[in-house]
RNA sequence: GGGCGGGUACCGAAGUGGUCAAACGGGGCUGACUGUAGAUCAGCAGGCGUACGCCUACAGGGGUUCGAAUCCUCUCCCGCCCA
């Protein structure tokens, strides 16, 4: 990553003279605060421009930062402009990204783009939002209209931007689309006449050439907020889908809970401050107790992951996978609900073809090699050869490692052992 | 158009005729330990066959050779310099 960002909590914001502390506490940059704080003097509801590319099927806990930012505003009187870039997506954002990203086709962006609108709303509250797809003013573009577009800029200047830059240092390609990435974003906030745009840092360079392509076209730059990134699980790099250290959204309570568990304990303190709504002083505790050593990290990252599952899945649900995942990896006993795997043929039978049948391996060697290592166990028991055929009745439990079960049952349904649960 | 350097497993990257299913790092997986799916340590890692073996794989095609990721050739793709 080129400029990896230390998603600690902003330090406190200077004294609000200018009454803008509750719009800009935890943010990064304001650019042109002065301009912000004249308008909110006047009252006016300001358009709040944040766009989103739909190029994996989920929002993730990453994306969530500058939407919560978006709801203070919102419930401030202020109006959410969301963009859909459904026409970015198909160039992939390169923002802090030192490789070309694939294209996505027209029929998959439009698939991930119909999955974020219900996902915009565990976080966003409906009323007054302002949802935009780009296609809205990009499909009928034509090469006049783009040509101008680019003639606004230049390629020294687009080259500027660290992860261009770092691939030309590098000698690494760069597509030629790639480079319209921020021209195209620039142009929403024409499109949507943004009074503000809101973003990560990472995207600081786009926001600010969206003043620019504004100025050009006659209108009042907009202002430009920004908010830490949130780091990934790997406690490193930006959280990012195609990293696979994300959180989805609307991921089922027990795996929120449980990646959460495994994010590494420094990052608690940003999480907290950055997805939960803990209040200051709580976090503040949590944060000395742990210094103090009167805390149990485990403990204070189960309270942040708590926090977050219950945004997402409500209390009972947060709290019953807080519970599922004391029992399955402290207590290690096995879940209370299990998938189930209809693969049992009446007789003895080789385990690699088990384990391959109920999905928890790939191919027989990889069955072997679980074997082998130890880390294959029916109903708690471990089994360490293979080659001995097994023939366990419908109901036992067959587990891979310290948290994959899967309940066994009889392949033929007419042959299904009655009390035998099915999930 | 010319010159040069590249394309290796999920990713990065070694290897430049046999001992290469391919070093090393990351990621993944298993075990031990534990405070968790965290940290640390150990190990595993193409597919099929219950050892020996076979098949597929080092951008793609063709070739040389007893034998090729490695040599030749054509094609495709990427980067740099010159035009």
């Amino acid at each position: 990553m080129s400029h990896p960002q230390a998603a600690e909590p902003p330090a406190a914001p200077p004294p609000a003279a200018d009454g803008l502390t509750p719009l800009l506490e935890g943010t990064v940059d304001c650019v042109r605060r002065e301009t912000l704080a004249e308008r909110v003097a006047r009252g006016e509801p300001l358009r709040v421009k944040w766009g989103i590319d739909p190029s994996a099927p989920d929002i993730h806990l990453g994306h969530t930062v500058p939407m919560r930012l978006l709801r203070r505003w919102q419930r401030l009187g202020h109006r959410p402009v969301i963009i859909i870039g459904d026409v970015t997506a198909r160039i992939g954002d390169p923002s802090g990204r030192s490789a070309t990203r694939p294209q996505l086709t027209p029929a998959a962006v439009e698939a991930n783009a119909r999955t974020y609108l219900d996902q915009l709303f565990c976080v966003l509250e409906p009323a007054g939002v302002e949802v935009r797809r780009q296609s809205e003013w990009f499909e009928g573009f034509d090469l006049q209209q783009m040509l101008q577009l680019a003639s606004a800029v230049t390629v020294a200047q687009l080259l500027q931007r660290e992860d261009f830059a770092q691939r030309l240092r590098e000698q690494r390609p760069i597509g030629l689309h790639e480079l319209f990435y921020p021209l195209l974003q620039g142009y929403d906030s024409i499109a949507t006449t943004a009074d503000v745009e809101l973003g990560g840092t990472d995207q600081l360079f786009n926001l600010l050439l969206g003043r620019e392509l504004q100025a050009a076209a006659g209108q009042p730059p907009q202002v430009i907020v920004t908010v830490p990134l949130l780091v990934g699980l790997d406690g490193h790099r930006k959280m990012s889908k195609s990293l696979a250290n994300a959180v989805g959204v609307q991921a089922p309570a027990a795996e929120q809970f449980g990646q959460l568990m495994s994010l590494p304990d420094e990052q608690i303190g940003p999480y907290l401050a950055l997805v939960t709504d803990v209040a200051p002083e709580r976090r503040r505790a949590i944060l000395a107790g742990m210094a103090a050593g009167t805390l149990n990290p485990r403990d204070a990252k189960a309270e942040m992951a708590r926090a977050v599952v219950t945004a997402f899945h409500g209390d009972a649900a947060a709290r019953h996978a807080e519970a599922e995942f004391t029992q399955v990896h402290r207590a290690h006993q096995r879940p209370t609900a299990l998938p189930v795997a209809a693969v049992l043929a009446g007789g003895p039978q080789d385990l690699r073809r088990l384990l391959v049948a109920a999905g928890l391996a790939g191919s027989l060697g990889e069955a072997a090699r679980l074997v082998r290592q130890g880390g294959v166990r029916l109903d708690e028991v471990r089994v360490d050869d293979w080659r001995i055929p097994v023939a366990p009745s419908p109901g036992t439990v067959l587990q891979v490692g310290p948290r994959r079960f899967v309940e066994l049952a009889s392949a033929d349904p007419a042959a299904l052992a009655p009390g035998v649960e099915r999930t």
